[in-house]
RNA sequence: GGACUCUUAGCUCAGUUGGUUAGAGCGCUGCAUUCACAUUGCAGAGGUCGCAGGUUCGAUUCCUGCAGGGUCCACCA
């Protein structure tokens, strides 16, 4: 080596070596509390915060290519606050997850010949509980690995005993406001999975079934479910079909049973569809409920006496001689039996509620659930929509939770599996009691749990309020929520709805949507066609950088996106780029300067942070690290490192400069950057505490 | 049936609130190799910005219609 090169360039290697940095320079930031921001006691009042609740994923689960989307993101607005000065804080946890867990556990006993029905509640409770146990902790180390700057010493866990205590003083708030009542609804039940699920969670599918039409004696009815017509309470004409008119009122004979049902009239029933003349079975379908609710009925009566199949899926003592059989089974024997009443059978295209785990039919069944009053909440949510307190960033979907917000149902909360938090309801005979323990002698407690999202609907106020002493004052309401659109109605739409119920504000002012990551081809990844791709292995195989890089590049909230190991490998060679080109300027020699080239580097310069900064104020991540990138490789590599080697350009310039593009590129590659800034900067800190340059 | 969204280079996608020669990654062609990086550089090929109208001095960008792809929602028995 000549004399007037810096030793450093010695230290340095040719090629970037993310295997040698990424854990030492992740255990640095850690250990220099760079993540972790002050708690909120400490704060002045008028300190501008920047807060992400991170969205947590299921506790037991790996990571796949979408968390590595969020963690990416979300670090880097996260990075970029934290430069700017903000107080910032990015608050992780996990979920319980509670049908996914359970059904997953379930899966496993399965395969060990046994079921959750062999073991009392408490047991199956520590068995899951032990099982998640030993699974946690994976989420958390894989989204350290891709340079996670969350603050790990506020974690939470969806059900650790302050969040439960949270979630549950929710419930009996909102019952004491009377927005929770128990009722006997059709619900939506998976007779496999033993447990009724919101509409939301009822996936619909296109089956080909066959259409039934049967001779009732004075008219004909069509339809799918004959085996339900033992639970036949009317039969129900439009009130405006001529040919039916005259029949209004009078009665019929069920065949199979000869049970008496009158006909009756509602404005409901389609008169161009199969025959005009429609079946009403309240207890098994939910148009049929309405119609019973409408026509006065009492429900009750008709649960009892008129609910054909239990929750087993089979049929219950209502049905007669058909009692223990199958629904399948059943319908087939009674096809059978009506022998000349079977008028006709034709093959029917229609679509079915299936339950989103196991893919079984749906069944709906009158059950005795929980339910939240929806209209006061969604309605606030609305309002928070549109005075712009949160804002949707994603194409369209802004129009789509306006929809969901104003078309509601009420939510039913009640889930009979045991991994989640069990209802504080309490009951001695018919009567019941909304507390947090016992209220006194004789009372049971509810078995059912809530449902999943009724807990991750409060997450950003009660990780918060459950926090650091002042956290909730000071970092509530938050400013980003990103996550998957899919979740929109799920989870975003709760948290505004909970999140405004509980504290009269939005828990966020944005909500950035990501699109689903799909394999190079534009096509969706699933296992069957193997194009999983595994964001871990790549990490290992590039770097986190290059995968982080490659997820964000060119996309736009809302919209899908495409990624596969081309991609990466290209940005592998941009965290290269940077790491040569800081060794290059790193050996320059204090050489001839030129007035009018320096100045020109530094007016660009001026250029990228105000059109990068820009950006990202915007949030549009993807459209910064497009710029981010170019700029340091077109510009600043290709161009000013070429005149830079004529002798044309001051080496204290092309340091400023290099400086300003590390801290630029510092969100969206921090490890790569770091290490760099170690190299050329070694007396100046670490680079994740550095300031956001301003503009003169 | 309703809503949303997309249609830009061979493939996957960006496009800075309408404005001079429309961009990136990967791929392709030619040249260059002790001089930061071959995980490279230089040069280049490749696009009627889905189609048809409209607004405008001017539209990939705004509006309308149409065609095709995707997604979500919906109680038709």
């Amino acid at each position: 080596m000549t004399g007037g090169r810096s030793e450093r360039q010695i230290i340095m290697n040719k090629n970037y070596d993310h295997k040698e940095t990424e854990s030492r320079i992740y255990s640095a930031w850690e250990q220099s509390g760079a993540f972790c921001p002050p708690e909120g006691e400490d704060l002045p009042a008028d300190k501008k915060t920047f807060t992400v609740i991170m969205p947590p994923p299921n506790a037991n689960d790996p990571l796949h290519v979408g968390h590595a989307m969020f963690v990416t993101i979300e670090d880097i607005f996260v990075r970029y606050h934290r430069m700017k000065g903000e107080v910032t804080l990015w608050l992780p946890g996990t979920d319980h997850a509670g049908i996914e867990t359970q059904f997953v556990f379930e899966k496993k006993l399965a395969k060990q010949g046994k079921s959750r029905f062999d073991f009392d509640r408490e047991t199956l409770f520590q068995m899951i509980w032990d099982y998640v146990k030993d699974n946690s902790g994976v989420a958390i180390e894989q989204m350290k690995r891709l340079g996670a700057s969350a603050d790990w010493s506020r974690y939470k866990y969806t059900l650790e005993p302050e969040i439960v205590k949270e979630v549950v003083k929710t419930f009996i708030k909102l019952h004491e406001d009377g927005l929770i009542y128990r009722s006997v609804k059709l619900v939506n039940y998976c007779t496999k999975c033993g447990t009724a699920y919101s509409e939301l969670e009822v996936d619909h599918e296109e089956r080909e079934d066959k259409l039934y039409i049967i001779d009732y004696g004075k008219l004909k009815v069509a339809t799918t479910r004959p085996e339900t017509m033992l639970g036949d309470v009317a039969v129900a004409v439009n009130p405006e079909d001529k040919r039916y008119q005259s029949l209004i009122g009078e009665k019929i004979k069920l065949p199979l049973t000869q049970r008496e049902i009158p006909i009756i009239a509602d404005s409901m029933v389609d008169m161009e569809f199969g025959t005009g003349a429609v079946k009403i079975t309240p207890a098994h379908d939910p148009n049929d409920w309405e119609v019973a609710v409408r026509q006065g009925w009492n429900m009750d009566e008709i649960v009892r006496d008129h609910q054909v199949i239990g929750t087993n899926g089979k049929m219950n003592k209502n049905a007669g001689v058909y009692e223990g059989l199958n629904i399948n089974d059943a319908r087939e024997k009674i096809v059978n039996d009506l022998g000349t009443a079977l008028v006709e059978t034709k093959p029917y295209l229609h679509s079915v509620g299936t339950c989103y785990r196991c893919h079984r039919v749906i069944e709906p069944l009158p059950m005795k659930q929980f339910f939240i009053k929806v209209k006061s909440l969604a309605e606030k949510a609305l309002t928070a929509l549109d005075s712009g307190e949160t804002t949707i960033m994603g194409a369209g979907h802004d129009k789509i939770l306006r929809h969901w917000l104003s078309n509601l149902r009420d939510w039913n909360i009640s889930r009979q599996i045991v991994w989640g938090i069990r209802i504080p309801v309490w009951y001695k005979n018919d009567d019941f009691v909304v507390s947090e323990t016992s209220p006194g002698d004789g009372y049971v407690q509810e078995t059912d749990t809530f449902d999943t999202w009724f807990s991750s609907g409060q997450w950003p106020v009660v990780t918060l309020k459950t926090n650091k002493p002042g956290d909730f004052e000071a970092y509530y309401p938050t400013q980003v929520m990103e996550t998957a659109y899919d979740i929109l109605p799920f989870w975003v739409m709760r948290m505004m709805m909970l999140g405004i119920y509980m504290t009269g504000k939005s828990p966020f002012k944005y909500v950035y949507l990501h699109g689903l990551v799909r394999d190079e081809q534009g096509r969706k990844m699933s296992k069957s066609v193997g194009n999983v791709i595994n964001p871990l292995e790549l990490t290992e195989k590039y770097g986190a950088d290059s995968l982080r890089m490659a997820l964000v590049m060119s996309t736009t909230p809302g919209q899908d996106s495409a990624t596969g190991e081309n991609k990466v490998r290209g940005m592998r060679n941009f965290a290269n780029k940077i790491w040569n080109a800081s060794r290059y300027v790193v050996s320059m020699e204090e050489s001839g300067i030129d007035g009018d080239n320096d100045q020109e580097l530094m007016d660009n310069l001026n250029t990228h942070i105000e059109t990068t900064t820009k950006r990202l104020d915007e949030l549009k991540v993807g459209f910064a690290a497009e710029w981010a990138y170019s700029w340091f490789w077109d510009s600043f590599c290709d161009q000013y490192i070429e005149i830079a080697k004529k002798g044309l350009i001051g080496k204290q310039a092309m340091l400023k400069a290099l400086k300003t593009n590390l801290i630029l590129l510092h969100p969206f590659v921090p490890f790569v950057t770091e290490a760099a800034w170690a190299e050329v900067f070694p007396d100046e800190g670490m680079l994740i505490s550095q300031c956001w340059p301003k503009l003169p």
